[in-house]
DNA sequence: TATTGTTATACTCTATAACTATA
DNA sequence: TATAGTTATAGAGTATAACAATA
């Protein structure tokens, strides 16, 4: 609704512009990635012991595998680090194999194990029914809408004059 | 690892179904989400030094306040432990008052200081720019749209049968 | 007893850099 | 010299519980 004065209250000394936290975009998609993020982190701890990390590692060598742990990196939005350390945990756990790549010493063959194959053929139906339950909320043209406008926005975001300074 | 015989395919001796992480709702949202989330971290810790905890209870307390800690919470999507050491790092460096309420001497009064005023009138149009910059990915009608979408997901995201579980 | 807010603890996440081994 | 991957370190954020003061 439009204000009815053609000037700040006279009641407040001085009225700077304010910003409406709940329609500030960053803070509104905050809220949401991370409520939904601390569930699905919740849901693979709690039942599997895995970390999100771990499952995105894992979804993606059951899709792609094998892959070096650069192929993951490419894959996953992690960074190198990042997959190491998930890596590290779900080959200690017994669910990824790792071994060295012949042709190439410095490179990792990253494959499920069964144990890890079995992980996440247990993950990926409940995975899909949060995200069933979530798409409840849109019909499937909002969805797909959705989906392209997180492309977009995600464009933007990425655009180097925001990266750094 | 398990059957091949009931299996189809002849080329994969056994392929469950697999997950599009990159068509993962959750996933895109945490990617999108937590890029623009580190990018405004950065600005405000390298040109403010505040967290974004901070400016969130800067941001509140500049359109709402004064508030006690609990009127925070309520507004901004954190818990008290959160406001409680925001406030604590923002009194520190001078951008919060903080006194006692004398008609309920557990709650404290909270409010920017000339400090506080300042820092808030300059990270505002930063922030606001920041956020422009985004929206040039969508016109108005999708913007619209696509809060309006992200309130229809925190409904479901916020629902109790996967908040624990 | 319940509420407001702070403190303690432990754990996860992130960012950066240093390091190794291979190429 | 460059790349693949690991390890180290420190800082930030998160969750939980315990706690003091007040109601």
């Amino acid at each position: 609704m439009d204000t009815i004065e053609t000037h700040p209250s006279i009641d407040l000394p001085y009225a700077s512009p304010t910003l409406m936290l709940e329609d500030f975009l960053p803070y509104r998609l905050s809220v949401l990635s991370s409520t939904i993020s601390r569930t699905l982190a919740r849901l693979y701890e709690r039942r599997f012991g895995i970390t999100v990390g771990e499952w995105r590692v894992i979804a993606n060598l059951a899709r792609h595998g094998p892959l070096s742990a650069n192929g993951v990196c490419d894959r996953s939005a992690m960074d190198k680090v990042q997959v190491s350390r998930a890596v590290a945990k779900a080959v200690d756990g017994g669910l990824i194999d790792r071994s060295i790549d012949p042709y190439d010493r410095r490179r990792s063959i990253l494959t499920l194990t069964a144990k890890g194959r079995s992980v996440h053929d247990q993950v990926l139906p409940l995975a899909r029914e949060y995200q069933d339950h979530l798409r409840t909320a849109l019909d499937d043209e909002e969805h797909a809408q959705f989906l392209e406008m997180l492309s977009r926005l995600l464009m933007r975001a990425s655009s180097p004059r925001y990266l750094d300074s």
